[in-house]
DNA sequence: ATACTCATGTAAGAAGTTACATGATTAC
DNA sequence: GTAATCATGTAACTTCTTACATGAGTAT
């Protein structure tokens, strides 16, 4: 049985002991996010299909008088994940609306390049401050773990990048972008292309 | 009537002139498939949906004794497309196996991430490599509309960055993989996490 | 002839999101 | 008491990919 790419997710977020559909929630918000989302509605049909997989074990273990199923990797299961590392990673997708806008700016009012580009700055600027909130945390456990962290620090330096590479760009704009070159530019059009 | 993320690519790639689906899913390959992909799947539904919407109108070109449909943009369409280019870019969706395995490295054989690592620089290593030879067309075009190169050599300066990024992780790992890692790190795992 | 490119399309299904529903516990 | 958090789940829907089918023209 083939598994999808989020079920591999559920599986890590098991590696190192167990935890319910809501912790694994909790754990891909805060870690995986921002390069592999998942909601509840993969989550919890995903531990059911592995459970019935045999890769997980669910366990009732109520807190209180509210129910809990919390799932542990069985044998299979954490091979099963192993095999999978041991693969080269294929995929890599990115849908960025940011790019795709500058992209197609020359379709846009006069200007409006530079507002997407301070856009972009501003996104990688918020994620940078969400990524530095959970770094003390990621940092702390990276004793018994490191590679966690060792991604959390990718994240945030790749952002840091991004908002350079805004500022750059931002510059760049400006030169491009004299008040006049709407009119000017017109001019240079192939026939072909207007 | 809403428009899903990836009509507006169509949109966008008709703002210089008539093409055919064909055209446009050579240019998607050729310019945004880095940040944004299309399918023949996607891309001939999404032509008539759109034109039966009124923002784009298609027209039979037969070329030779093959039949050729060519849309073009209404002023509807190209109002549709300004009035998205208008809001700030809102989706960014990153699904990245690399780092996803990098993530759960803990639960791979020793010296895995190593690899995981090489793996993803090769994998830029190939992008950059594409992207440099389209380069000198879009730099060409760039007299008439800058924008599409302005984004490709983001998509190049993106991937040297990640190579950079893969060479020093390298570095890095190196120091925290010695080959008796393996031993003395699980004793220092807390109990909880095993 | 035969392989490649041009050209258009559909069907099936995988993958993922969103919204909703339910109900207990905890903090203020 | 009421808002937030814990906890699980489903249904409807959107989005997208893959594989297939068809057929003409072009280059070797």
């Amino acid at each position: 049985m083939d598994l999808s790419p989020t079920a591999y997710v559920v599986l890590g977020m098991l590696r190192h002991g167990p935890r319910s559909g809501y912790e694994i929630k909790q754990a891909v918000d805060r870690s995986t996010r921002f390069f592999w989302a998942a909601s509840y509605g993969q989550i919890y049909p995903e531990l059911r299909k592995l459970a019935k997989a045999g890769l997980v074990e669910g366990e009732e273990r109520p807190q209180g008088g509210r129910r809990r199923t919390v799932y542990t990797l069985t044998d299979a299961g954490r091979e099963r994940l192993r095999d999978w590392l041991a693969e080269d990673p294929e995929l890599l997708e990115i849908r960025d609306e940011a790019l795709l806008k500058l992209f197609f700016a020359d379709a846009a009012s006069p200007g409006r390049a530079a507002e997407i580009v301070d856009a972009r700055r501003r996104t990688h600027e918020e994620k940078i401050e969400r990524l530095r909130q959970i770094e003390p945390a990621a940092a702390g456990l990276a004793d018994s773990d490191p590679y966690p962290y060792f991604v959390l620090r990718y994240g945030i330096a790749f952002s840091e990048w991004v908002v350079e590479w805004c500022e750059d760009a931002r510059r760049e704009l400006e030169e491009l972008e004299p008040r006049e070159r709407d009119e000017s530019r017109r001019d240079r059009r192939k026939p072909d292309d207007g």
